[in-house]
DNA sequence: GTCTATAGATCGATAGAC
DNA sequence: GTCTATCGATCTATAGAC
């Protein structure tokens, strides 16, 4: 790898920061180029649709982390159990414990909603739907499994905007803390929760 | 009252949309004007610092709506129990049953983050706190209220940013309905949770 | 207080040389 | 592929007449 950035998928990670950071308004393309060291006709040689491929490129980029490193994994593992504890882990590593902030989260609430409204809502709802399918798995029924998948990924996402807003990244551990606890527990001859 | 605009406060709940559909970034003075039917001039008399004057006066306004119709009945109301109810009912209508986001923690996510940081922390550590106390008075212990109350009030958010992802308000009202059925009961002959 | 007009900066996007 | 230069639009903010 003779260079820095070889190609577009390199550029990826750090659009994405600087959308998490700045919104989809706020991040402009002064500040994309000083960022990722490329000039405007970079830019554009890479993403001909401008700011908004960007964006889409960076959606379609964390969609595939997630289903590569989340959701299927979720489906995949057999044991029910390690499936859950295997998606906790995976999420606290990537939210960096509560340190950096949802962006599909962020654009569904910010100014970019609706110009990206269905891959956000196809991302919540992947999520949510296999987690509920490993819950259902894990023994629970389906209406409760479906009931708490919605209510722990509305935990995590609410603790991302506690914890930014309180800038305690406490909120974040203590939510995976009382999620695991929340979550069917494996048939141990152990204390109950 | 002679004038549709008659002083500063009668445009404050229209620039609360805007920011809260736009964004700060998002919201620009020319659409501000439009949506207000004021020029570009009224708004500086009325706000002389400008488009950052303009969200700070809104979050001051939120921060005192919240305070006499939420944080103050949680705390002066007698009954443990039915403030709880009252909380959760005022927020229910506050945020049209998960139609409307909290502009608080659109903000904390988004752009302007850095710019409101205070007024956002006080805004959610007040909440946190009258809620944990009001949750004590209703028997838990100190430690178990703290944290039901955070809990409580990242499902809010979550639910939001969940009820804006998917497009479904119905995330707003499981979520409600899960709370309620989580706070302390008060004492009735009646099926456990 | 509200209007028109506009300053001055920055926006996203493009052209053309190399 | 990357550079410089620049377009036209839009931005926040202000000036000055009324």
């Amino acid at each position: 790898m003779p260079r820095v950035v070889a190609e577009r998928e390199d550029v990826l990670p750090t659009l994405a920061e600087i959308f998490r950071e700045h919104g989809f308004e706020g991040a402009s393309l002064s500040l994309i180029g000083r960022r990722t060291g490329l000039g405007k006709s970079s830019l554009y040689h890479f993403f001909p649709g401008g700011k908004e491929e960007m964006a889409a490129a960076v959606l379609k980029n964390i969609e595939a982390w997630f289903e590569a490193n989340i959701f299927l994994p979720l489906e995949k593992e057999a044991d029910p159990h390690r499936a859950l504890e295997n998606m906790l882990r995976a999420v606290e590593a990537y939210f960096q414990s509560g340190r950096r902030v949802c962006l599909v989260g962020a654009l569904a609430l910010g100014d970019a909603r609706d110009r990206f409204a269905e891959p956000i809502r196809a991302y919540f709802a992947r999520w949510r739907d296999t987690l509920a399918e490993a819950l259902q798995r894990a023994g629970l029924a389906r209406a409760d499994a479906k009931d708490l998948a919605e209510e722990a990924i509305a935990a995590l996402q609410g603790a991302l905007v506690l914890a930014r807003a309180l800038d305690d990244p406490g909120v974040f551990r203590r939510t995976l803390n009382r999620l695991k606890a929340r979550l069917p527990a494996r048939a141990r001859p152990m204390r109950s929760a």
